[in-house]
DNA sequence: TAAAACCGACCAACCGGTCGGTATTTTATG
DNA sequence: CATAAAATACCGACCGGTTGGTCGGTTTTA
């Protein structure tokens, strides 16, 4: 799986051929047909890893006592350990989105949990509000979903552009200025 | 071209074949390959198309009084129209972000521009701060990007998951909330 | 000894691109 | 204006190469 992670980001899924994925891994044909029945399986199968992996990282951020404020500050760190972690594999991302919007077998796969981070950002907010460190006219809804998009965005950029510009600094200074904005004004 | 472009969004630059092309395009191999050296060069030629487009757009858009805060957010509706216009087709922009990715042709056709919206971002930035609607403590370079960033991850979720959620509504929040905390705080 | 893992030659289908030849349009000429 | 000639547009059968997937047989493990 780990060689295929790396043709697939190198050649994209329709141009990684199972050969190259075989020769890699160092395991023949028969093999690879023997643990799965199909190219798109063994995608699927990296994909669940995949999501599996964020979901330990994005639970294991979170510390209980902590003002949601913070917490949304302390997440855009997350990118960066999402950034060095998974580096070299950063393509996949964007290969899931790709065949998540025309195969639908993925994209129910994929959507699924994209929902729910954006269902347990809308949440997190929501708490916010209760502890007073969010403003109370905030749509939890699509604040929620303007996070999402600035962190997939940022996700994007660093695969297209990565030695642009330094991206986990930027993460945290949108996701500072969105945060911002939705606390109470203090002054 | 038009063809192109339906399949290109349907299949993906890989998958989609010269030959399901032509079908739709109505002309022989043939004729396609008296006009285009290549897949490659069809594919280059209409993202060209592609980012003219766009390019007039945004300076269609750019109105000289305005302040640049302001203008900001109108862009943020300019969002809007590149939905409705480009809206069967809004899948080539993930297409062309994955073969930048990948193929250097392509990086270098896209890149190049891609930096020059940030550039002209952060020169309306620093201009905001002449007026004074932004703060003079903004980091013009870094806030562009997360500028651009955010636009990114909103047109890449409305090509994922295009009914979840009212896209253009949310990109204007978001825009909004970005541009607040850039302002200097009135109250 | 049975089951599971593994091998690699093989296959039909398809791909991007070529090419020899034909139809159509433009230009040059008397 | 007619017509020859040149240039351009177009056709589709064809080619070498690659692909995802199969299968009969061998090795390893339980």
């Amino acid at each position: 799986m780990s060689a295929a992670v790396e043709v697939f980001c190198r050649c994209g899924y329709d141009a990684a051929s199972v050969a190259e994925i075989c020769n890699l891994a160092g395991v023949s044909k028969g093999a690879f047909y023997h643990h799965f029945p199909s190219k798109k399986a063994l995608f699927l199968a990296i994909m669940q890893d995949w999501l599996l992996k964020v979901d330990e990282q994005m639970n294991a951020l979170r510390e209980p006592g902590m003002p949601v404020s913070q917490a949304l500050l302390q997440m855009s760190h997350a990118i960066e350990m999402i950034f060095s972690d998974a580096s070299g594999q950063l393509p996949m991302f964007l290969e899931f989105m790709v065949q998540a919007s025309r195969d639908k077998t993925v994209w129910e796969a994929t959507i699924a949990p994209y929902q729910t981070y954006q269902t347990r950002f809308a949440e997190m907010l929501e708490q916010g509000k209760a502890e007073g460190s969010i403003q109370e006219t905030e749509d939890t809804q699509a604040s929620a979903w303007v996070l999402i998009a600035f962190a997939v965005g940022i996700l994007l950029q660093s695969v297209v552009l990565p030695d642009t510009a330094e991206w986990e600094s930027i993460a945290g200074r949108g996701m500072g200025m969105l945060v911002e904005s939705m606390q109470r004004s203090k002054k």
